[in-house]
DNA sequence: TTGAAAGCGCTAACAT
DNA sequence: ATGTTAGCGCTTTCAA
């Protein structure tokens, strides 16, 4: 049976959103030139100009574009990656983040970035981009993953890599700094600034972790300096300046053998850190140094500025977009490979190694 | 002509996703069958169980999802809100993206963020989301918004509330903290304390806005302490810390009329001023008094505690995904009002009226 | 150089 | 209680 216009032939009149057949009434042609002009193949297929002009002029006058739902139809794909964190009021995010935009603006497509706090939340979203809302995925935060999602995914041929995962298991592709570098130098400048006790304050979703990076690095450099692990010199707090603050009320506590140094899980809970310890009546870095970890700027000016690890954020971003784009295009052969970028010390005032001015 | 199966009788022989079709040849029942018990209008359409849990089963052996792009161009929704923001680096959002997310998710909808830096590049988001892969829009950051931007967006049907816009014409609905109150307060506190000489450090943005309430506020309690106005007390930044920073470098370059007390734009900046203000061999509070704006947790733990005026972040969220929801669900009819939330002010060390602990 | 037609996978009205 | 059918709006052969 013949199709019958959407409704009628007076497109204005009604009050459903313009279609391609409505500009291809208005611009005397068929829906398919429609079409073919306004998704670019026109002059390949070799349309004439005269009427590639009618088609956009009709589609600008009736501010016509085509359909998302239909378009990913049809085509079976979105032009659509998604970024899914957790923590996403750190500042580290926004760079990485921005970074990752870039690219996928620069190669054709749209970054998302869904908030999921929780591994059930992380899930949730997971699941409903396996059903083709998304070409791919960039998720951050494995320390909340559940079980079985990385296999969903797979499953789903959705492309995806994983953003600084300690649980990457080397069957999705990853890509993230050298944390456990990042907690050796940390610790190591603490340590060759003649501290001997140094607390380590952790983030409490990686305790039932098998791999916390930033505390096999702390353990290797005391390891390299001779000193003995002392697990009482290991609290997690809650990846909050007042997590941060909470620790050193519990470590100052420690008669006699409190800690003169702190290698804190991330810059915000350094700041926190440092803000409690003044509370005490300590000075940074006079009586407890401390070293943070990210490189924010923030860091750059707290008072004192934070010694902290710094991250190629920028390079995280790009890489792991780069890395999904290039599966979805099949350009890289799922390259199941884990991509380790290098970190680096950023020495402040809040050890004692720089004057405090 | 007969519709046939999607490729043969043999769904697992295929290397195409799976489809309804081939949860309903397992289940051995029809296509709509599997829709209605998967869209959960089973029971209400009166399936029986048995056939219920046969379609569930199914489904699950294939770890089959309807398909997003299908779905929505059947429904002609997508059960998704978007909400687009410029700065998103800055801690402020998470709080108000968290609150938005809960309420989203709590009415069955899904919330995806979209980074949009530039006028330019939030111009192209909203096209993109005008064309039915988003229900609605929460959008953040007026100031840089491109002409037509809003009359595009109700063109096209889609619900839409602007978040925190200084600009907002009143053509759509508006939800907002009440920051000339906050500017207000903010300088009236210094005032207060006795200072003469309080210079506003503003966003370069706000400058060719028509409206900068913190501005209005700033200049509202200058004269109600019958103080003159001195646009030399009025100098832009870049809303980063060091954008803070080097305002605080121009601003105490002024010889014999230096100001001794800073209302800067928001917190972050807020920082680099008091960094920058220590770098000069300036002390706050004692020789220079700072308030912040925002509110946000980090302010609590500078050194010293920044004084800052608090925003009810979470309910600025809540109330902006309410009113698109309540607008694309059709039981707000386009309520064109403007809310505005009341701020409050947080004293902390930083202005001298609390003790330097 | 353009148009006709088929169909992406789903849902909902209608038939049984 | 379940199946049949039509069609959402677009893209893309294929035919003219």
């Amino acid at each position: 049976m013949p199709q019958v216009l959407p409704t009628g032939e007076t497109p204005h009149a009604t009050s459903r959103r313009k279609t391609g057949r409505h500009v291809a009434a208005l611009a005397g042609v068929s829906a398919s030139t429609v079409s073919l002009v306004l998704s670019g193949g026109a002059s390949r297929h070799g349309l004439s100009q005269a009427t590639q002009a009618r088609v956009r002029s009709a589609a600008q006058a009736l501010g016509y574009t085509p359909n998302h739902a239909a378009s990913c139809l049809r085509r079976q794909r979105t032009d659509i990656i998604t970024f899914i964190t957790a923590d996403f009021g750190n500042r580290y995010f926004a760079d990485v983040v921005t970074a990752a935009e870039a690219v996928a603006r620069d190669r054709g497509y749209t970054l998302n970035i869904v908030a999921a706090r929780t591994g059930e939340a992380e899930a949730e979203a997971i699941g409903r981009l396996c059903n083709g809302a998304s070409d791919g995925l960039i998720i951050h935060g494995g320390a909340r993953r559940l079980p079985g999602l990385l296999d969903r995914i797979a499953a789903s041929g959705l492309a995806c890599v994983l953003l600084q995962d300690p649980g990457a298991d080397g069957l999705m592709p990853c890509v993230g700094a050298d944390i456990e570098a990042g907690g050796f130098l940390a610790t190591r400048h603490l340590l060759s600034l003649g501290h001997v006790r140094v607390a380590h304050v952790t983030d409490r979703r990686m305790l039932g972790q098998g791999a916390n990076e930033r505390l096999s690095g702390y353990r290797r450099a005391l390891a390299a300096a001779g000193l003995a692990f002392d697990p009482a010199m290991v609290i997690a707090g809650d990846n909050s300046p007042a997590g941060g603050a909470r620790a050193m009320r519990a470590l100052m506590g420690l008669d006699g053998s409190r800690p003169t140094a702190i290698f804190a899980f991330n810059d915000q809970m350094a700041f926190g850190a440092m803000h409690e310890l003044a509370a005490l009546g300590l000075r940074v870095p006079q009586d407890v140094a401390v070293v943070g970890f990210d490189g924010t700027d923030l860091g750059a000016f707290s008072m004192p500025g934070l010694t902290t690890i710094d991250h190629p954020r920028h390079d995280l971003g790009r890489l792991a977009a780069t890395a999904v784009l290039d599966q979805i295009e099949g350009c890289a052969a799922k390259q199941d490979r884990t991509q380790v970028l290098p970190v680096r010390l950023v020495v402040r005032q809040s050890c004692g190694s720089l004057p405090t001015n």
